[in-house]
DNA sequence: CGAGGCCTTGACCGCGGTCAATGCCCGTGG
DNA sequence: CCACGGGCATTGACCGCGGTCAAGGCCTCG
């Protein structure tokens, strides 16, 4: 079980210091996915949470007839759903994009262990954290930011999402319509 | 004491019920503010949390030459800044709207008190979770919505914010121009 | 009564959405 | 080995939403 504590390298450092993954942990157990699998699905309970230990994998919902994508997830990343994890349906849907090695979590286990052990407490408050400085960082990108911004900003930030996913799917994430990301990419390249 | 913890009626029900604010409760302080000013600045440390009792408040930052406004915040709302409370300076900006009434909380005694109280622990992780969940819902209505979505969003979900706050600050919440605004509520209008 | 804050309205135009056609890459089957 | 089909990206034509700049109206307060 140690081992899987090494694997959790993301969280290791705050998370080991305090034994914080001491209890979780002897509960993990190593899935395979395929690419194309959908453990999540919105309107769904589901009962576990992942840690990607090779792969990756995109949370999308529906409006109107179409996906939006609101995050993607790959090698040491949490893929969850908030409103699983408070044992309510969830309101998006989790599918891998490619075959993938994971660590399986169980959030009912999770959340009684953090109601009597203040390490698997603080685990939580730092996972939360770190999503809500994700979710920041992210509506400052689309709040007040031209298409060409955005697309300047995973160029900078994130460039090696552009090996790994389909530009349809970049566009979604970004906001913006695959035609129109597909032109800010042609006036860049000129 | 026990006053402040009833007049925090937005988390009493689930905090008290594990006793969460006992601790921090004892050294919440009321404090008043005046229209215009601004305890939390972007770049700077702060070291204090507030509930608004009475009163508004709202957030932003500067992007090129204009202020972009992140969040409003009301009586039973927390207001404070996630960097302040890991020791690093504000990202934003806060700035209260109307004359003040409010309680202070000292961001290292909550801190600390986390650190060994399982209870306040939990208070923190209610917090951070309600926040994700605001900002969830609020990078949904960004992402992917024309202006006059945004706007019928507000008109549905917090038609009070319309008697509190000018239209420019609307305006800049919801992404667009006050111009643009003022055109989609005449479209509504007639 | 004048000044300033806030909202509205107008003119203009570029960004980005929609619909449709075309190109490119690659896996499959004849 | 080549031909076809499907998935994905690009490009074009068109146009409406929303940004910018500027002017004007309304209300409040000094």
């Amino acid at each position: 079980m140690q081992q899987h504590i090494q694997m959790i390298s993301k969280y290791l450092d705050s998370a080991l210091a305090e034994k914080g993954w001491e209890k979780i942990a002897e509960t993990l157990q190593e899935v395979h996915f395929k690419e194309g699998d959908t453990p999540i699905r919105e309107g769904y309970y589901h009962n576990y949470a992942y840690i990607i230990l090779q792969g990756g994998a995109r949370s999308y919902y529906w409006k109107d007839d179409k996906e939006v994508i609101t995050w993607f997830a790959f090698e040491n990343d949490v893929v969850a759903s908030l409103q699983n994890y408070n044992n309510k349906p969830a309101l998006e849907t989790v599918s891998f994009l490619e075959n993938s090695h994971c660590l399986k979590i169980d959030l009912h286990k999770l959340h009684s262990f953090s109601q009597t052990d203040i390490a698997t407490c603080h685990l939580i408050n730092t996972i939360f954290e770190e999503h809500i400085t994700f979710l920041e960082e992210r509506l400052r990108l689309l709040q007040h930011n031209a298409g060409i911004e955005r697309y300047l900003y995973i160029l900078e930030k994130e460039p090696a999402l552009l090996n790994r996913i389909p530009l349809t799917y970049l566009a979604s994430y970004l906001g913006i319509t695959r035609e129109t990301l597909s032109r800010l990419r042609a006036r860049i390249t000129f």
